[in-house]
DNA sequence: GTATCACTCAAGAATTTCTTGACTGAGGCT
DNA sequence: AGCCTCAGTCAAGAAATTCTTGAGTGATAC
């Protein structure tokens, strides 16, 4: 009748039984006998003070007492477990999970896998694609690409340089409006997905950059900055467009950036971890590829000038 | 290097030893001696394969494993220390843990609170006053009364009978408004708690009731029903009161109904319990004490004529 | 009416876990 | 500098636990 914890492997074995609905099964997942589970289930009954199955004949059924525990047994067993596997990951020099925004992953990082894969043969690289900022601690991620302003309390944090937009349409679409006032009649695409931003990224704010006035008429809106440029790419409209998103379609020829004007914000990627894990060999190779990679195509945009959105 | 669970005992020892970052004060929590503890995080580093603390010489630190490992096990260990207290908290026939609105908890249960003590000494009552829908299996809490429609998936639910109200007042502002008619130019207090009630049961339903047109001014807003005839109580205006809310002050003569006609909704309070737990001794006598009691009052309300709002 | 299935029991074996008591090495105190 | 204390470690043996074996039980299925 202890009111701490009984006995670890009793609870064990429950939380097995009762998953299973069956000792016979509980046994065989814990790799013992039948009547050593039984024995273990009958002394944690004696700790309580109470039965927690139902022995029927052929099943078992969990008492009122059981059918309380065993849920919240489940859940601790499988904390303890996740906690077990994250401490194992950090050994493992081998695998490196990183979570980025979903247009990064899409536009920015797939098309690099093969490339890190070729430089790190011996690393297993796996994207997370989400938005919900994971916790890196308990959610086994090691590395995370966030674009923002952000803080990053606690984490090690790398930021890129700030990033500009410019628009970038198919070069059809570049031949029709030649001219940033022509520009103004051409069907656009908004990125919702930077409207966060502030001061605003936005079609305004490169037209004023233009020293042109604008009012945002239609237009067709993503939530999703890669859905965007995808739209872009299909000839439907012209998109503004953050660095990473369009260097792979502008390099391949399928968008143009025929406006050499770019407007900057303030906000950036940063490429985080945990403060403990910076020098792991795995991730220090990844954080090197990444600026290294972002260096390699600088030079594309050398014509560019860059105009920071505060200075508008 | 094993990938399934390490030995528990060893995996407690470690938790332990990280909350408190001492192997010594480990220790003495575990009731074992230090060397016993130190025996078990070094088999717990073999099992992992590499170090989870590192011995500084007036102090031990955590490595990286150890800190992956940390959060995870000490959530794991709390989990298991709250189900097994579920687990015994449903053999312990003396207490019983009911939850209900603030209102209810404020204007019935808390009011009756000392004859249910009498009627069962044995038993000790605990309110838990929320909004908030608590999950009975999870957050140990026996017993749930709720307001409203009400699916009640999965759970015992012994509805009471549908709900009314009937504006209450101060004897005093009873004489200055003797009538329906005068009632409308009177100052009205609103209870916001019972807005989501379809179809409404509010002052123009029951100005509707009366055959009488209505239409809301200003008036005083409560978020909570409670509140909303606390003020009621102190003459500052009339509020439109649901049975249990109003009978206490009623009774006592703070507040009459003088218009004998009430708004009948559908939704009502429903006394809710874990199917399993039905038949717990606490809870039959709770529910038996808390029916009996409803019916106690009913005959104050014998000459009201009750009008459904679906038919208004 | 027999076979089978799922769990139980008891005794002894195997394994884990603990204690004792001596040891180490660093920091603090005189 | 020299000594004490503190926190953790080690090794051997003791204690406790957990497991297996092999027989047993009773209800259901065929």
């Amino acid at each position: 009748m202890s009111d701490r914890l009984p006995p670890l492997t009793a609870l064990r074995a429950f939380d097995a039984a009762a998953r299973h609905m069956s000792f016979a099964r509980a046994a065989e997942e814990l790799n013992v006998t039948p009547a050593a589970l039984s024995f273990q289930i009958k002394s944690l009954e004696e700790h309580l003070g109470a039965p927690l199955f139902r022995r029927l004949n052929r099943a078992v059924e969990l008492t009122e007492a059981g059918q309380a525990l065993a849920p919240g047994a489940e859940d601790g067993f499988r904390a303890l477990s996740v906690a077990w596997q994250q401490a194992r990951r950090v050994l493992d020099t081998t695998s490196l999970t990183v979570t980025a925004g979903p247009a990064l992953t899409a536009k920015w990082l797939a098309p690099r896998l093969y490339e890190f894969a070729r430089a790190h043969p011996e690393i297993d690289l796996r994207l997370s694609a989400g938005l919900r900022m994971m916790d890196l601690r308990r959610d086994g991620v090691d590395v995370a690409i966030r674009f923002g302003y952000g803080s990053d309390q606690g984490l090690a944090s790398y930021p890129a340089r700030a990033e500009w937009l410019t628009p970038v349409m198919t070069p059809d679409l570049a031949a029709r409006y030649p001219t940033p006032e022509a520009l103004r009649r051409a069907p656009l695409i908004y990125d919702d997905s930077i409207s966060f931003l502030s001061p605003a990224c936005d079609w305004p704010t490169w037209f004023r950059a233009q020293g042109l006035e604008f009012t945002p008429g239609s237009g067709i809106h993503f939530s999703n900055a890669d859905h965007a440029i995808d739209a872009a790419c299909t000839g439907v409209g012209v998109a503004l467009g953050r660095r990473p998103m369009i260097i792979k379609d502008v390099m391949e020829g399928r968008l143009v950036a025929p406006f050499k004007l770019a407007i900057e914000t303030e906000a950036r990627f940063r490429f985080l971890c945990l403060p403990e894990a910076e020098e792991r060999p795995q991730i220090k190779a990844f954080r090197e590829w990444f600026f290294a990679e972002i260096e390699k195509t600088a030079h594309m945009w050398d014509d560019f000038e860059i105009i920071p959105v505060k200075d508008l």
